[in-house]
DNA sequence: AAGCCGTGGCC
DNA sequence: TGGCCAAGGCT
């Protein structure tokens, strides 16, 4: 197993994007900024918010400082809004239970608004130095080929998983540079579409790739419907506050949106998770 | 625990 | 062209 390691970490030390969330300067608040925002939605559209979060609200209780609106507002558009409203809260707790500082135990991290398994471990890991099992879809990809010997993860994430992470997780003093290497080469090579072994630096040592690429043979992989769901709907809604300066009338909303019932449900679910209030009769608002 | 929650780029 | 996919979390 730790024959993974030597070439998982040289590659690293000769491929590794250099992101403004990794390295020594970064805070533990710009890490669990990224965190957040890379749930989900991938670096290159990170990158430009990510500066402009960090530069407008440099610390949790600068962001906890503002209506949760404003987070909504600038998160943009990254996707799942829901997040910005999180990490706004987030903030706020920290500035209530930690003193305004980002807390350095998995447990603490893990109560907070959220934050899952994943991102705990994440922040623990790369912000402090910490030594946890940090299993995102890039890690557990990875693994799945190489130690495995199968194209993809389970659906979801199973026991036997976090006993094969945990196994290969090197100790503290090379945990967080192991778990962040492992990663990138999910991303940059052992992708999840078209592979690149011929630069993978352990395709020698891959189950996979010994065993042929055998084709993923699981439980079919679910794809999320789109076009004309309340996803799409809610984006649309919430894209015309988004764009306005202040309140709006119902008639802009109305036009966003052609089939009154579900415009009207999305609506009040919108209000609902704390995306909008209705501040007036036929007014509405970001928070 | 299976389904829901945004958005845009890519092959 | 359009399904697939991207540093998940919550219920």
């Amino acid at each position: 197993m730790s024959d993974l390691h030597q070439p998982v970490l040289q590659w690293y030390d000769e491929h590794a994007r250099e992101l403004p969330w990794r390295g020594p300067s970064a805070s533990a608040w710009s890490v669990m900024v990224s965190e957040f925002m890379l749930q989900q939605t991938p670096v290159a559209r990170v990158l430009p918010v990510h500066e402009q979060w960090l530069s407008r609200w440099p610390s949790p209780a600068d962001l906890a400082a503002e209506p949760s609106g404003e987070a909504v507002r600038a998160w943009g558009r990254l996707g799942y809004p829901r997040r910005a409203l999180r990490l706004h809260a987030a903030a706020t707790a920290i500035v209530q239970r930690h003193g305004g500082e980002v807390p350095e135990e998995y447990d603490d991290l893990r109560a907070l608004p959220g934050i899952g398994d994943y991102t705990a471990a994440a922040i623990a890991t790369f912000a402090y130095g910490r030594r946890h099992v940090v299993l995102d879809t890039n890690v557990r990809r990875v693994f799945a080929r190489a130690i495995q010997g199968v194209q993809f993860p389970a659906p979801a994430v199973t026991k036997a998983e976090r006993e094969v992470a945990l196994a290969v997780l090197p100790g503290e003093e090379d945990a967080p540079t192991w778990s962040v290497a492992v990663m990138e080469l999910g991303a940059l090579v052992c992708t999840a579409a078209s592979p690149r072994c011929a630069d993978c630096p352990i395709a020698g040592l891959c189950a996979w790739r010994s065993a042929g690429h055998p084709a993923y043979d699981g439980p079919p992989r679910k794809t999320q419907a789109w076009a004309g769901t309340d996803r799409q709907c809610r984006g649309r809604l919430l894209a015309v506050l988004r764009d306005s300066d202040g309140p709006v009338h119902r008639s802009r909303l109305d036009a966003a949106w052609s089939d009154e019932g579900q415009r009207v449900r999305c609506l009040a679910s919108l209000v609902e998770d704390g995306l909008l209030v209705h501040a007036a009769p036929d007014v509405y608002a970001l928070p």
